[in-house]
DNA sequence: TCCGCGAATGTAAACGATTTCATTGAAGAT
DNA sequence: ATCTTCAATGAAATCGTTTACATTCGCGGA
């Protein structure tokens, strides 16, 4: 089914139908009646290669995460998927896996597939991966905050708003004695969440303590044994935070093991608030950083840039707020 | 960057630059060595638009789910794109939302781009839906059983025996009242465990008692409400199966409300042992379905009916396991 | 020596759309 | 009545490849 016969049903030139679907305004509404009338009756649909081959437009939109498997991507590619499709884009979906060999190839098919921009939601990305796109002036988004430069946007995540209300939270359950487990040391998007917390604890005015301070790999597995080694440190903290969910979720299993009981013995604070953390037991309190949001403004970022004007995709913040569950308690005198 | 550049820094013509990238025995290694050199030189790669364009091969897969965010997918999505990429396929990944217009929307997507092949890995797809990809020959694997057909290849899990294995344990502890927490009626993939839970049953000469089914709907939340209707209709069942983990993990928390302890008051088994049934407290004792082996075999089932031969996708049948951990133990006299 | 053959390469025609530029015809201005 | 303008349409070039067909060349056999 090719334009052609749609054209020759239709009376018209294959021009003109090029036109009826993609700028109606250049023909008569009549004859454009009759056009689509082919159309639908042929059940006519462009080729899409052959229509980004001359336009340049792929309507290809890439969406890089580190790990599909991750809890805290499926929500976000899902709302990636929603308001891209929405808008007629495609969207190629690519993890790196934290591996650099993995990454270039991402890099590589993005560019094969000529996608208009791409959404990096990812804090790990080779500099010289990321020139690759800008090189060929593809508009990027990026988590957090990624390398300046032209048609780059930012969506920074005010992790400091969630942060200062889960302690200001647990200062007023009366714990003084609260500790953190980050994610792995080199991961940026880690060191960003563990700043934002000391800098809370600054804020109010709590004593540091670096025995207070652990790191898990953003896993279940690395949750439980920094927790475990925090409980073995005699450093006695009365509530943790999380520099993800999924290390609470650990932490929640290391304080059991040792024979405690969360909250009670223990307060547990989340990160991200993922889908299951509502349904851990006892249910996890949590900040909630909203991964639709985070979608809808990093496709939004990366549509304004598409649409005409070459200006740089806006930046933008996303808040994130406490949901307090039963993971929190009065501290024990 | 174009082909013709590469062409002429290797002083040969454009066709030969084509066939050194795509069919290399018919060039001389002499001559394709000063291609590679110059392909290297400049950084060239080929137009994929211009390439399927042309060829009629767009080197894309569809993969479509039912549902993104629910945790049994996200895994599948990770092998199906491992293995596809390591074959040189991209792939287009698409979920219905169990919502007709979306399903349309989808398959409607996958031919504009011209999929050579779709895993359909959810047992909701309206028929009329997939005979247009029949239509076109698209050849396609489904999850379970799909309709049959030329070009549609079938992946089918064994359910059974996981599920024997499971009744085997809870048997073999002492549970003699074991109860099924389903899926939602509607649902294909739902009604077949069923199904081979009650064949299990029968295969064991276990008595079947109607009070022992309940219906959620695959979340966390309608295992809860199931497990409640459960518990509420002194129907006292001391072991309980369920269609899957997500399900499994409502029935223990809807168990902890009623003041009851899991494993010694009710025995939970769950399905497809997603990421999390491992962090669950307890652990949660599941009927393993490999996702990656689900998506290596879909994918070389499609791959066996795009390579040259015509025929259809060869079906192939994927083993269940029970894992125990620590949701089952003897039942209390 | 000449012919035929096959390997290696080149030439040019696809592929299916979009888009530039040219053409037409009718309406409005003078 | 003639000219200008503009809306509507068509003809043909174009996008960057692949590939069918044509060409060249060297070699072995008659």
């Amino acid at each position: 089914m090719k334009i052609h016969e749609v054209a020759r049903r239709a009376r018209v030139s294959t021009a003109t139908v090029s036109r009826t679907i993609n700028n109606p305004t250049l023909v008569n509404p009549k004859t454009a009646k009759r056009v689509w009338k082919a159309i639908e009756e042929l059940r006519y649909y462009p080729n899409t290669q052959a229509r980004s081959l001359v336009s340049g437009r792929s309507r290809i939109l890439g969406l890089i995460v580190s790990d599909i498997t991750n809890p805290f991507f499926p929500e976000l590619i899902k709302g990636f998927e929603d308001v891209a499709i929405q808008h007629g884009y495609e969207i190629l979906i690519s993890s790196t896996n934290y591996d650099s060999a993995r990454m270039a190839l991402c890099v590589r098919r993005m560019l094969e597939r000529k996608v208009e921009g791409v959404a990096i939601m990812t804090s790990e990305m080779d500099t010289h991966l990321v020139d690759q796109f800008a090189h060929r002036n593809v508009p990027m988004v990026f988590l957090d905050v990624g390398p300046p430069g032209d048609s780059i946007g930012n969506i920074v995540v005010d992790y400091a708003m969630g942060i200062n209300e889960a302690v200001d939270h647990l200062l007023s359950l009366g714990h003084r004695r609260i500790g953190f487990i980050g994610g792995p040391a080199g991961l940026k998007s880690a060191r960003i969440r563990r700043t934002a917390f000391l800098r809370s604890l600054r804020h109010y005015g709590i004593d540091r303590d670096a025995c207070l301070i652990e790191s898990g790999d953003h896993t279940v597995d690395g949750g439980l044994a920094a927790m475990i080694r925090m409980l073995d440190s005699k450093c006695a903290p009365t509530a943790m935070l999380a520099s993800n969910d999924l290390t609470a979720i650990g932490m929640m299993r290391a304080v059991r093991r040792a024979g405690l009981i969360v909250p009670q013995d223990i307060s547990i604070v989340g990160f991200d608030d993922i889908r299951l953390a509502e349904f851990t037991e006892p249910p996890l309190t949590t900040v909630r950083l909203s991964r639709r949001e985070l979608a809808e403004r990093a496709f939004h970022a990366l549509l304004s840039n598409l649409d005409g004007q070459r200006n740089r995709p806006a930046d933008s913040k996303v808040e994130t707020h406490l949901v307090v569950r039963e993971t929190t308690c009065r501290a024990r005198r």
